[in-house]
DNA sequence: TTACCAAAAGTGGTCAGACCATTTTTTCTG
DNA sequence: CAGAAAAAATGGTCTGACCACTTTTGGTAA
């Protein structure tokens, strides 16, 4: 029945046309309504809370997510991460979706148009705060794949603080180097300046 | 606290070493051990179930079902895949996955005098049975990366159905020229040949 | 002893009610 | 009309109860 809930849920959403943000029905007139008891009712909403598809607010109500914040993927990385989590595996993973993303950018123009580099490569320049992390995240940002980001997101959160750490004069070169490789569609270049910079770690 | 119930789950499955296919304690001992309620417990309990983590049996108790089983797959496709653009980044994720094992193995000698090669090679040659699916999962099982397999198993679900067809007579040659290629080490020719052969479906 | 069956205990499924904390709405007051 | 106080609504948690089903236990008969 309580698989059942859930069904009925995602019936009475899209008939009422709920749309993301808008508030859903009580606990107590749901359960009205479904013809059930509160605490079944309540089974089936905190299901859908953990999987991120609602919010519940105390005092508040129940409200409808936006589609692009479910956390399905999340759980799905951290569930695969948990049965296999070799340390090397996962830099090793983690790094590849991080060539892959620059190797996608390179070969589409239209990615290294994007205003992104300009700002990253100035940021470099003037010395400004910027770690390995956020370096990273905005290249496969840039690369556009969502899931890529989701799964890197996860592997990150084991990877050495030293990614946390601001990037050392020392390292700008190669890093420059990675940028400029990126923006002019030098995809070897790219790689291997982007190997290098690994390798300092 | 529902979320941290279902963290304090996860731990205690950790810790007490609960193997897939064993029985989880009863509703009423988690509630005491947890130092919570039994409505509390069955909340983080069903939120498990609708991930196919742990499935109940009436009567029989709660068991921590086969890693293999889980439904997150099931779930993500009926919540999340509605949207075009989510579809194209499973499709594109798992191909970030092949191809860089691919070009791991054409990196790595060692990898590339496996046994396997010769193997699939002669399969193709005589016409054996072998799915564009089998022939993906050798390659990455060659790469020796057992996270990037799982996570590319967990993506391999949503493809079409084509890749559980045999390869095809038509095929047959870009298949050859990318078992010949990576077992060479030409990293550039294996992709291209992966290229035209992903191409075709 | 062994096989079988019934009773008992254990377990998940569902429900009802209560109380609390927080938010929202209404009402009252200046 | 504005602001504050009261009331209502809502989610969060807990307790106890009963039901349906399964597992275990114990005893009885072959």
């Amino acid at each position: 029945m309580f698989l059942q809930i859930v069904k009925q849920l995602k019936k009475l959403i899209a008939e009422e046309q709920i749309q993301p943000g808008q508030k859903l029905p009580s606990e107590r007139v749901l359960c009205e309504r479904l013809n059930t008891s509160r605490s079944s009712v309540r089974e089936a909403l905190r299901s859908l809370e953990l999987l991120g598809i609602i919010e519940s607010k105390h005092g508040g109500g129940t409200f409808l997510k936006n589609v692009g914040d479910h956390r399905l993927i999340e759980i799905l990385s951290s569930f695969i991460l948990q049965q296999e989590k070799t340390v090397e595996d996962v830099h090793a993973t983690r790094e590849i979706h991080e060539r892959e993303a620059i190797r996608f950018i390179c070969q589409q123009s239209s990615l290294r148009a994007l205003p992104i580099w300009d700002s990253l490569f100035t940021q470099v320049e003037l010395e400004e705060e910027l770690t390995r992390e956020t370096l990273l995240r905005e290249c496969i940002i840039a690369s556009g794949n969502r899931l890529s980001l989701k799964i890197w997101l996860q592997l990150m959160a084991y990877s050495a603080p030293t990614y946390k750490e601001n990037i050392a004069p020392a390292e700008k070169q190669p890093v420059l180097m990675l940028l400029k490789s990126i923006q002019l569609g030098y995809e070897i270049e790219a790689i291997e300046a982007f190997h290098e910079w690994m390798t300092m770690i």
